[in-house]
DNA sequence: GCAAAAGTGTTCAATGTACACCCATGC
DNA sequence: GCATGGGTGTACATTGAACACTTTTGC
């Protein structure tokens, strides 16, 4: 089938979350090439006729990041046409959470990047294309999953403590949560398996550790902390 | 710019949701060509070069039932290198509620089409491609969304009651709700303008009839009824 | 012994849920 | 006067929010 007229292209995009030193961070690839050479962007790709969006998402990200191995939630698709400024390119968007350490970043070399980076949710540099709307989005549709289900386990170690996890939820939802509460809510939740191990004592009190209880990750309803 | 391979091709689709004769419905149109033509598919179509995608789905939509002026919400965009049997066709799809009556359906003489019909969402024909999976997605989307915002009211008329109101809501969300209950928690979300007329007697005992306060229809918080 | 983070309960307010009878009208 | 749908309130349970002190450890 030919086609000799301007046609769409199709993008995937990845808002790839982390926490690093008590920071929000968001994975910035810089462009090899023009448009926007030398800018930051998501790391994203044009999608292979053969493949699903989801597997082109985890294809790009691998290419361009060297992450892998995570789960990827549709997020939007943005279909401005003015949003590519030579060509009509509509993105398919998607984010997760993940873990920083024990990640080597780095990518292919025919990947049209020179540069991989966290760089900080609220101190974003320019950004390419409409990727800073992606990103704020992003942020948003973050904050409303977390109400109803836990997805900041995907930020942290298989086992943590509770004042880690909160933690984590303070730096999503940018405001201090109560201890006490937060305690209980987790508690009474049933979600998580108490261990019998304490972390060893980096100085102070050593810790509880806990698990998630990997059935009640994903089917968990109800508010968290609205 | 041109391109002598083969390409994707990006379409939108839309679910209309109306409640009709006490049953909750889909739009849905006939095909007049191949692939599955006569079989029943949503309104649905090329996305141009130059349009938004909310225009696109705008668009289509008004070409192939006459529906126009509505809010359409994006749903999810479907990807699937086999949901088209003959070629790679990326649709994103959106959602809306929309009162039946005072809508006239009708087709564009080359919209594709040989009939515009509304079906019980319960009680589906065969339809092409995937578009059993996406009325399902819609149908579950829509849920979410009325526990937060009563997006009910774009099934009614400007005056309604709160029968009429129930009524919507429990045909969407498929249970039964308490009469008090759910007319508690109405009055004191302060969304409703409580007003001094009454339906003129379709027998039995007038009820009285309300409006929204345009204000709160897309600004409220807070779970409703889940 | 002191600095630092871990851990722990109670009270009060707001919200959700269950539940049954009287009212106004048309016929 | 009776059948039909409209309208109303209370008691109880659950959940959310505010709030301060003791414990354990390393140094």
């Amino acid at each position: 089938m030919f086609n000799l007229t301007k046609t769409h292209e199709i993008t995937v995009d990845t808002v790839i979350f982390t926490i690093q030193k008590d920071k929000l961070k968001v994975l910035l690839v810089k462009r090899a090439n023009e448009p926007f050479k030398g800018k930051w962007t998501l790391p994203g790709g044009y999608v292979k006729l053969s493949e699903t969006l989801d597997d082109a998402a985890l294809r790009v990200l691998k290419e361009k990041t060297n992450i892998q191995n995570l789960y990827l939630e549709q997020l939007y698709t943005f279909g401005n046409p003015l949003r590519h400024p030579s060509a009509r390119v509509i993105t398919v968007a998607y984010f997760a959470l993940i873990r920083s350490d024990d990640i080597n970043l780095s990518f292919d070399k025919n990947s049209e990047v020179t540069q991989v980076e966290w760089h900080g949710v609220y101190n974003l540099p320019p950004l390419a294309f409409d990727h800073k709307e992606i990103i704020e989005y992003a942020v948003k549709r973050m904050r409303e999953r977390l109400e109803f289900c836990p997805i900041a386990y995907q930020l942290l170690p298989q086992k943590f403590t509770l004042t880690e996890l909160q933690k984590s939820y303070e730096l999503i939802l940018a405001q201090n949560l109560d201890k006490r509460n937060f305690r209980k809510k987790f508690l009474s939740a049933d979600m998580l398996k108490e261990l019998d191990e304490y972390t060893k004592s980096g100085s102070k009190r050593p810790a509880r550790l806990y698990e998630f209880n990997k059935i009640t990750i994903n089917s968990k309803r109800g508010h968290f902390f609205s």
